[in-house]
DNA sequence: ATTTGCATTGCAACCGATTGCATTAAAAAA
DNA sequence: TTTTTTAATGCAATCGGTTGCAATGCAAAT
């Protein structure tokens, strides 16, 4: 019944015109008469034809589609991102292929070749922990396809980055523990390689000097800033000599596991130990005292980078390509490093 | 340099073959010489040759394009279940094209729409709170595209189901919360129209019935199961003139708000209200005390949804196609509904 | 009446890979 | 040596839109 497909070939046979008229008349040419118009969408309505985006795609060579790799499907914060890129793209006619690179440079060069290969129009990239090699995003500008990195960034002169101020945001969490009174400060992080990571960590050293503290490399903990990361970083705290009274950690979900480790080894919080953690992810508000966090804006991430990527894809973008897009992020602070509680408003 | 694509008749007039030689080779097709075979490969290699989908696709009917519509990517179930289906999609050579409905008809009719346009293989979906129509599912099964629902589904004859044994999850929650000595047990839900919460409200009735205590309307709560829906559920349980002594909420990071308004309200879970929730959500293992909940296999859902999909497009598939497949869920007995401390291994 | 201009529509060559059906050459059988 | 079989490759049509250029018809201008 409705089995075989529709071409532009059957309707205008029907109707006694030329595949070309019809074809005009499906993308809305100025040059057809409305009434001719208004005949073909009515048959090819009626008959349930649909457009055959292979045979558009070859002849364009665009694809309307855009690619994704992200290091995790399964994180608050990418999948708000990915909501975000979502609403826009669609809005736009655009399609998302999406694929995960595990945390795993092959992967992600892996799924680079697959998207390469599937001829996506641009490419939006949040790169893996152990990412090195910029081959396989090279491909893509060798194709003149744009490049578009978000949160975790590769440096390169052709390609816009969407980030937030990762060095302003690690100032401002440590300021704020100093401020409250933290004098030696731990800070729990993810790969150094990745902007996010060597951002929040230089934010910290900035905060400490300028506020007179010594950088002991042996506060520091380089992690993957999972849940058992957490623990570690626990424990690894209430084993040194010299007890930190605060605790800067990178991750939400890392943090809040560091809490539950920290409380049950009787440690107080903030009291004995303050501490912050990074994005804002729903746990922050779920454990007690609540954790002092910095907004991470997802949601609007994905937002902005599918927006600029279209603009670039139109050649409607004017600005300096190099210039990174840089999001507000915002410190919200709770009771888990608040000790002068009469300063919350 | 890069810049112009290369095409297998690039490669077949270098080596003086033509163009069906080179598309065979490429394809690993067995009357091919292993000698051309590998000069075209090599060849291919060297001139950064990459095949063009559409021109494939357009010509043999086929996307290796699987389209997935599900209500909101940002949540944590779904994302979990997104992984897994990106990554069996993935080691099987399909893509994935994502979009969300936003729990809205509307749109997830206009995304299915341009799943149809896109000509994907097969489409998975979980369905929106307000969908009641079938059509925007009908026209794929029109062209012999198979639909697979999970979680969220519609029962067709001619569509697989992949989703976890709601009854017997709502049966368990409340039988539970009743050997725990409640026996006033409130039930938060989500739209009944759709399968999940239909099902978990059944089961919560049967337990109930089976123990002999009265099913009363006014302990049932239909809402969206956002966060407010969890204080808005707490405020209407501290009202009742008598008050319930428990309450399964189908949802956990519904379960967790209104655990959060009870306590601020000075009352104490278990002791006061048992709390269970649905979804072994990360924030369940950070409220105090832990929440009660039903796991819920996102993930494995994911996979064994593509996996059975894939079987169905090579034919593979055998089974009975209306016949659903389940996957075990299982009931994490934590602090939030435990009030006879000892009976915890 | 002739020319010019504009609005519509059609022709036909693409886009790049796939595949049924020859064809050719070389090896095996007669 | 001739015929048959087997292996390897080529021919050419096909998938379904798109688009530069030409053609047609009719109204307005000369």
């Amino acid at each position: 019944m409705t089995e075989k497909e529709i071409t532009i070939y059957d309707i205008a046979k029907i109707l006694g015109i030329s595949p070309a008229t019809v074809s005009r008349a499906l993308n809305d040419h100025p040059a057809i008469n409305s009434q001719t118009k208004l005949a073909i969408l009515n048959k090819a309505q009626e008959l349930g034809y649909r457009s055959n985006t292979f045979a558009s795609n070859l002849r364009r060579k665009k694809t309307n589609t855009l690619g994704v790799i992200v290091p995790r499907l399964n994180s608050n914060f990418m999948s708000a991102v990915l909501a975000g890129m979502e609403e826009v793209a669609n809005s736009a006619g655009y399609n998302l292929l999406i694929s995960q690179s595990l945390e795993l440079e092959k992967k992600e060069i892996a799924n680079a070749r697959t998207m390469f290969n599937s001829r996506v129009d641009g490419l939006l990239a949040s790169i893996a922990y152990d990412t090195d090699s910029f081959a396989h995003f090279e491909m893509f500008l060798g194709k003149k396809v744009p490049v578009l990195f978000f949160d975790r960034v590769m440096e390169h002169p052709k390609c816009t980055s969407v980030i937030i101020d990762n060095v302003n945001a690690g100032y401002q969490a440590t300021s704020h523990l100093i401020s409250e009174g933290c004098r030696r400060i731990m800070h729990v992080t993810g790969d150094l390689r990745r902007n996010v990571y060597a951002g929040r960590l230089e934010g910290y050293k900035q905060a400490l000097q300028e506020k007179g503290l010594a950088i002991d490399e042996s506060l520091m903990m380089v992690t993957d800033l999972s849940q058992e990361a957490g623990r570690l970083a626990a424990d690894k705290l209430v084993s040194m000599e010299v007890r930190p009274d605060g605790i800067f950690i990178a991750n939400d979900l890392c943090a809040v596991t560091c809490m539950k480790a920290l409380k049950e080894k009787g440690y107080e919080i903030p009291n004995d130990i303050a501490v912050v953690g990074f994005n804002n992810d729903p746990v922050s508000q779920v454990i007690e005292p609540n954790l002092t966090t910095v907004f991470y804006p997802g949601y609007q991430m994905g937002k902005v980078a599918v927006k600029t990527m279209i603009n670039q894809l139109n050649g409607t973008q004017q600005r300096e390509i190099n210039e990174p897009i840089i999001l507000r992020s915002e410190l919200l602070i709770r009771g888990s490093s608040l000790r002068n509680k009469d300063r919350l408003i």
